[in-house]
DNA sequence: ACCTGAACACCGTTCAAGT
DNA sequence: ACCTGAACACCGTTCAAGT
């Protein structure tokens, strides 16, 4: 399970990493991913080099930034996720699509919710390239899905993507259980209805 | 400006603290205020305790956690939403009242997004009481301001005051500026309005 | 080019001694 | 009771030396 480095349209080209460097950089995101879920998203850096058997100086060299460790390991996340509406669209009504993505959306978020809040907070207003992404790719699977429901009558018109997706992770983020995070999501479906 | 503590109804009655110990306290949680707005919720607590000129193992003493330094900063935030509450409930109409005060919930979380942020992220399930006390109080605000709003018709009834809170705090974490809280603030209007 | 482990610096926490 | 500063431990970051 190779983490696929998102293939940025945009962007000027990478040259390919030499095969060991890649080899670390796999190996560093996978102890990454099991030591941050084990001990929260402000783990020791030096237990995940020690993990993936490598030295931690190495780590940082990949990794300048604990958020881009962090977000690293987010990449798998947001790929399911970008699928999942593409499956949606063909699967299901217009109707119905677009809330059954957000709800997912929320549960996704909500089970990494250490990790959804420890990558925002940008130190310097630095924003990754991987970061800026997601954020489109993930606008891109809300305005389709978005776009569906609206010609369906099932959502209003005017309504920015963006800002569903915002709505989303707030309540992801601060929901305190599944139960409480559906109510919510059942408020917001009223107010895309619309008024 | 002394940070009072909040005289919750409940619980056992806690001996007054000795005269230099409640100084210092004060001391320690004002220089708190002005470090965490100049370096950010993760500042240096040392920092503070100099700020403070007080040795920071007092700062230890008063404060175990920095969760609780930043709870006791965000006291004052606390107090003045309620207030406000009660002010809005006076004076003005039941339709408006309930979005008047969620906007401001919205700016005010959303000035402090660091502290609020921080604060969450309980380590190992402990829960401050004051921060319960908080909850608590919140929810009474919007509660009444909620059961205003539904009796003008305002609002659908069988809404949840509590998951107004989430969603508003929701928005003011996940919002990237001004202009996107305002939309997101008039999506939710409109679920609470009703379908 | 890339990797390594050890050295350094910083900061949270504790402790023995003071009032 | 409460305060203090120094000691300790931990962890992020850097660096000189290796391949």
């Amino acid at each position: 399970m190779t983490t696929a480095r998102p293939g940025s349209a945009t962007g000027p080209r990478r040259r390919a990493p030499r095969a060991d460097a890649q080899r670390n950089r796999d190996l560093l995101v996978a102890a990454a991913r099991e030591v941050f879920a084990e001990r929260g998203a402000d783990a020791p850096l030096d237990e995940i080099a020690r993990r993936a058997g490598i030295g931690n100086a190495t780590l940082y060299r990949h990794f300048p930034d604990r958020r881009e460790l962090l977000i690293a390991v987010y990449a798998d996340e947001v790929t399911q996720l970008c699928a999942r509406g593409e499956t949606l669209l063909a699967d299901e009504p217009a109707t119905e699509s677009l809330f059954i993505w957000m709800s997912e959306f929320v549960r996704h978020v909500a089970s990494k919710r250490d990790l959804a809040l420890a990558i925002p907070g940008d130190p310097a207003g630095r924003r990754t390239a991987q970061f800026d992404d997601w954020h489109q790719a993930m606008r891109t699977t809300a305005g389709r899905l978005l776009a569906r429901a609206q010609a369906a009558g099932a959502a209003s018109p005017g309504l920015d993507a963006a800002d569903l997706l915002v709505m989303a992770s707030g309540i992801a983020v601060a929901a305190a259980d599944p139960g409480q995070a559906d109510r919510c999501l059942a408020l917001l479906r009223a107010g895309i209805r619309g008024e």
